[in-house]
DNA sequence: CGCAATTTTGCGCACCGCGCATCTTCTGTA
DNA sequence: TACAGAAGATGCGCGGTGCGCAAAATTGCG
């Protein structure tokens, strides 16, 4: 590569860089070792060491198995987020959310992690609640820009973070419902037709 | 009492009893600690013992501390089913279900406990998560109420599951922010208003 | 009363969450 | 480049938890 780094100005160095690795890297780990042998047989020593960290660093990451297994969809909880900041403004608000859901799971960038943290929850309710946990935080992200766009307050109404929790919970149940039925039909389309069938009123 | 013990043909015996008993003991024992020393300072021993039993036997009801806090919220869910049932068939399902929330929190039989799960779970997430999966599980028998009423298959359809957890969740959050603006007015109104805004086509 | 079924309890073990002290690695500055 | 301070990784240890197992206590029934 050239010489002249190029300029960053306020690119991640190496550290956090680093520190997010280690993050994914640990939240994979605990995917997979979960898929492979079961839920049960996951202990946290060996995600730590399928991520190669100790055991301890795991617990300055995690403070539980559950929520290093979830945090892996963060990704896709933050392509929602931008998804939505990207629609039209005028755009009447479910259906903006209609789209940016739908398309955090459209085709191209689709990532089986997902089909897989579905499966765990469905048969470990102690991961779904987790996961629950997890996409309330994503609510409340979700629910200011919500506010932004519909002119509410985040804190002292309801209606942002009441439109954003549905919003996620019609996802999930709906996707859910698309994994348990075998998942042959694209599952964006799922989500777009759920979407449609519910309603949230300022 | 008159000698002659009532006949109770399918009536819970003496140790059916004593097993409810015990159960609602140590989960409203785990509520109290909980509020008045907070959650941290609660542990599984100290719930125990404010119920009378063994820590060991603690363990024979819940699995965690967690699951114990939020099981005294049954009463109210079974309430929700039943006043589901009494409706009438030919009611739009949605406005059922409102009635059926509404009902639920309707005051003279209002349990100030409510109040106070709502209170923790609003402060500590882990508490929230259990929460949702309590409601999980109440959702899905809701489901099946909701399956028979509409003519839907509480297995192979998304509607039933959807509505009810869109039902339980719109309650949640409209609960939580009713209890973090100071409860003044009624909550069932604050519900039936929440619930008229959110719409769920089968 | 006495037996069978069920529940409670004590004990023990593997695991977990986290505070603390220490060591290693990175970053900004001279 | 050199270096000092910051920030992360690690080892250690402790209190707490979840649960299997077997003995003891309690209840139901004839």
């Amino acid at each position: 590569m050239s010489t002249a780094a190029r300029r960053e100005p306020a690119g991640p160095g190496l550290r956090e860089r680093k520190k997010r690795a280690t993050r994914t890297a640990l939240s994979l780990a605990a995917l997979r070792l979960a898929a492979e042998r079961g839920w049960a047989a996951v202990r946290v020593e060996d995600i730590a060491a399928e991520a190669g960290v100790s055991p301890r660093t795991f617990n300055n990451y995690f403070s539980s198995k559950e929520e290093a297994v979830m945090a892996s969809g963060a990704d896709r909880a933050e392509r929602v987020r931008e998804e939505l900041a990207a629609r039209p403004p005028e755009e009447p608000l479910w259906d903006a959310l209609t789209h940016a859901f739908a398309a955090a799971l459209a085709e191209p960038s689709f990532d089986p992690a997902t089909v897989l943290r579905a499966r765990l929850a469905l048969t470990h309710s102690q991961l779904a609640a987790e996961q629950v946990r997890f996409e309330a935080r994503m609510a409340a992200i979700l629910a200011t820009e919500i506010a932004r766009r519909t002119g509410t307050d985040a804190e002292r109404d309801l209606y942002p973070r009441l439109a954003a929790t549905l919003a996620f919970t019609t996802c999930r149940l709906t996707f859910e419902h698309w994994v348990r039925g075998g998942g042959d039909t694209p599952a964006a389309d799922a989500v777009r037709r759920a979407m449609r069938r519910v309603r949230v009123d300022p």
